[in-house]
DNA sequence: AAAACTCCTCTTTTT
DNA sequence: GAGGAGTTTT
């Protein structure tokens, strides 16, 4: 009745104790949680908010949620679907009093973690520019669980980092005077709550009779530790991965957790999602041949029905330019021959510095494209700061937001006042806010700054004072008052405009809630481009044409991670993501010479084009870029494509004597590249395009 | 408080 | 080679 395949309908009916779901690409899994979302409230007469349901990202959590609704045409608000922040901050947004938060907590950002270690770097007198990897650092602590004790208690050992661990203390306390909570401290304190509250824990235990995960193989250690206490009790756990697209383990995701599953949990049902829905046999060939020399991986056999398609393209150019104009001008003849329209094809790149070069190139020929990731919206520094004045309203314990905005728009308050201010508040541990408005009773300020300051309080104060209607009017009033609208310029204003206009008549905490653990807003393209991305921000995406380009030793793999064998799978991970985001046609690029940052860098072959079947794949090298010549590249003699002719399945050509015909069929490479065309009335005929004369139309 | 200057960094990135 | 941040100069 779902149009399941066996494995998928298996799947979905082992509903007792726990499962694992190895899911190929494109084999279908978020369908298939979709289906077993619904067969759990249908057949086992769950209810809608009893099934806790993980997903990687918000905006797969809102496309779950619509696929659900949609299939069983019903509203599922108040459904327990999301990503593992937006989870626990429901959960502790309940619970949180126990330990010692506010439930009003601030949801504090990478960039607010930035600024707190900043601060607390410089009150240490220890050099600032650390800051970054001193937040990777307490970031990968905690989602590994080691709280800020834990990790001075291990301290004694050899190699210990000592700033390290004053940094995190102090950086700890900070966020707790802040009544704030950190991406990681989301789980953390989750993980705390359930493990130091069990009456609390059998609560959640009782209600969430199902656990689904999604993504399974980026989950990090602290995450797996919540589903383990959440699952402990019914063991309803079904979890779906695929540990060759694993690609964050930068931000601390650990493969291992797909690989522990059935060892942590007895009894585990393990099925394989094989048949792949998306890509050609050739595109499965390609991709898996490379992904095999993975050395640790379940193995798995992808197969498809779609039969073998097109053999994928290989491309060496003498340039980074060659590349970026070759590969537009191909997207231009598949778009003119009329197969595709431009939001068919995306080009694929392991460094954004890689985008600049094709963005020109596509200009230049007139091919409309969309940057797909890039800077988030939320991310700007108008609109953090505007939310910073909301955050400070709501939340009078926000320091981060009170140094963010004290002097915003200008109001002559400098490094001194500040200062006064900050010690004000270590004196007395208030917060900030707090403190200057004490200090305002005193003497502590010359005339003027105590006027300025007065104000900028009782600007705050209104803010939390007032009752608003929605975000939009809180912010709209915001806006106004503080004279922001006065201080952007152009550009800037508009966007704040523009939040404001998307928050109206929304709730403001969920507003907050939403806009804290959502950071980018890639609306959905309407118009008919052409999308750059990312391999990473491919991920869960597909195409029918897809470019991965700089198939270079020190761009994909990347140089910063040739450093052990765990790194280069990661890239090769990262390689076979890229590649399996195909539908039909696949091309691969790289060039000889490729700029990176001020120099010009002589580049190798990937070592991943050694693993490439080469039945699957059709070889050039263009050198020279209007006159190819030939020469050899990896380890084999290649013969150079015609000068840019390219003919595909479909394309129609004129024949001087035969006319009009279609290709049917397309191989063999350079001088030997040959063709079967189908001319009406007169059949099919093998062709060698090097003395045909064939005229591409 | 703006302008001019130097220094630094530059993987990937969602939450 | 460019953008950001911090510092110094005006």
């Amino acid at each position: 009745m779902y149009d399941l395949n066996p494995k998928q309908k298996e799947a979905l009916n082992y509903s007792e104790g726990p499962m694992l779901v190895f899911a190929g690409a494109g084999s279908g899994k978020t369908r298939l949680i979709a289906h077993k979302f619904i067969h759990l409230t249908k057949v086992k007469k769950l209810s809608h908010d009893s099934i806790f349901t993980v997903t990687f990202t918000n905006k797969a959590a809102d496309e779950m949620k619509e696929r659900i609704s949609r299939l069983i045409e019903k509203d599922i608000n108040g459904a327990w679907i999301g990503t593992f922040h937006s989870q626990c901050s429901r959960i502790l947004r309940k619970e949180i009093k126990v330990l010692g938060y506010n439930n009003n907590f601030t949801i504090y950002d990478e960039d607010d973690q930035y600024n707190l270690v900043r601060h607390i770097l410089k009150e240490f007198k220890i050099y600032e520019a650390l800051y970054k990897g001193i937040v990777t650092r307490i970031s990968f602590l905690k989602s590994s669980l080691i709280s800020p004790q834990d990790f001075l208690s291990t301290g004694d050992g050899f190699g210990f980092d000592e700033k390290l661990a004053k940094v995190y203390v102090r950086y700890q306390d900070e966020l707790k005077r802040c009544n704030a909570l950190d991406f990681d401290d989301l789980i953390m304190l989750t993980v705390k709550l359930f493990k130091e509250y069990r009456d609390i824990l059998e609560m959640y235990q009782n209600k969430f009779q199902y656990i689904l995960v999604d993504e399974f193989q980026d989950t990090n250690f602290a995450q797996y530790h919540l589903l383990k206490l959440l699952a402990s009790g019914h063991k309803n756990i079904c979890v779906v991965g695929d540990d060759d697209q694993s690609i964050y383990k930068f931000r601390g995701a650990n493969i291992n957790n797909i690989y522990n599953f059935e060892k942590d949990f007895t009894g585990t049902k393990i099925i394989k999602l094989e048949q792949n829905y998306r890509c050609t046999q050739h595109i499965l060939d390609v991709s898996g041949a490379v992904i095999s020399r993975n050395s640790k991986r379940k193995n798995k056999n992808l197969w498809t029905e779609k039969g073998r398609g097109e053999k994928v393209q290989f491309c060496w150019f003498n340039t980074y330019e060659d590349e970026a104009k070759y590969i537009a001008r191909v997207i231009k003849e598949y778009y003119l021959k009329g197969t595709n329209s431009y939001r068919d094809f995306a080009v694929f790149y392991r460094v954004n510095l890689q985008a600049r070069v094709l963005e020109d190139a596509l200009r230049d020929n007139g091919i409309p494209y969309r940057i797909v990731g890039g800077i988030s919206f939320y991310q700007r520094k108008e609109i953090k700061d505007i939310i910073a004045f909301m955050r400070l309203a709501l939340n009078h314990g926000d320091n981060v937001s009170f140094r963010r905005i004290i002097n915003i728009p200008h109001r002559g308050i400098g490094s001194a006042t500040i200062s006064k201010i900050e010690h004000e508040a270590r004196k007395k541990s208030l917060s900030l806010f707090d403190a200057l408005k004490l200090s305002l009773k005193g003497e502590s300020f010359a005339p003027a700054v105590k006027e300025k300051l007065t104000e900028f309080v009782n600007m705050i104060d209104t803010f939390s004072a007032t009752k608003y209607k929605s975000a939009g009017d809180m912010l709209e009033h915001i806006y106004e008052i503080t004279g922001l609208s006065e201080f952007f310029e152009e550009e800037r204003k508009n966007n704040i405009e523009d939040l404001i206009s998307s928050s109206n008549n929304k709730d403001i905490k969920d507003f907050i809630d939403r806009i804290s653990l959502i950071t980018n807003m890639d609306e959905p393209c309407n118009t008919d481009c052409v999308s750059l991305m990312t391999l990473h921000n491919a991920k869960g995406l597909e195409f029918p044409v897809v470019f991965i380009t700089g198939l270079e030793e020190g761009v994909l793999p990347y140089c910063k991670a040739l450093n052990n064998e765990e790194e280069i799978a990661e890239e090769r991970r990262l390689f076979y993501v890229g590649m399996t985001r195909a539908k039909d046609i696949l091309w691969l690029t790289g060039a000889r010479k490729r700029k990176l940052y001020a120099k010009l860098q002589e580049q190798e072959p990937s070592r991943f084009l050694k693993d490439v079947p080469k039945e699957c794949c059709k070889w050039m090298e263009k050198i020279s870029f209007n006159h190819p010549i030939q020469i050899s590249t990896i380890k084999q003699k290649i013969k150079i494509a015609e000068n840019f002719t390219i003919y595909t399945t479909g394309c129609r050509v004129k024949h001087p004597s035969w006319g009009i015909g279609v290709v049917r069929d397309c191989y063999g490479d350079g001088d030997d590249a040959k063709v079967m065309v189908n001319f009406p009335n007169i059949g099919i005929k093998r062709l060698a395009v090097r003395f045909a004369n064939l005229e591409k139309i």
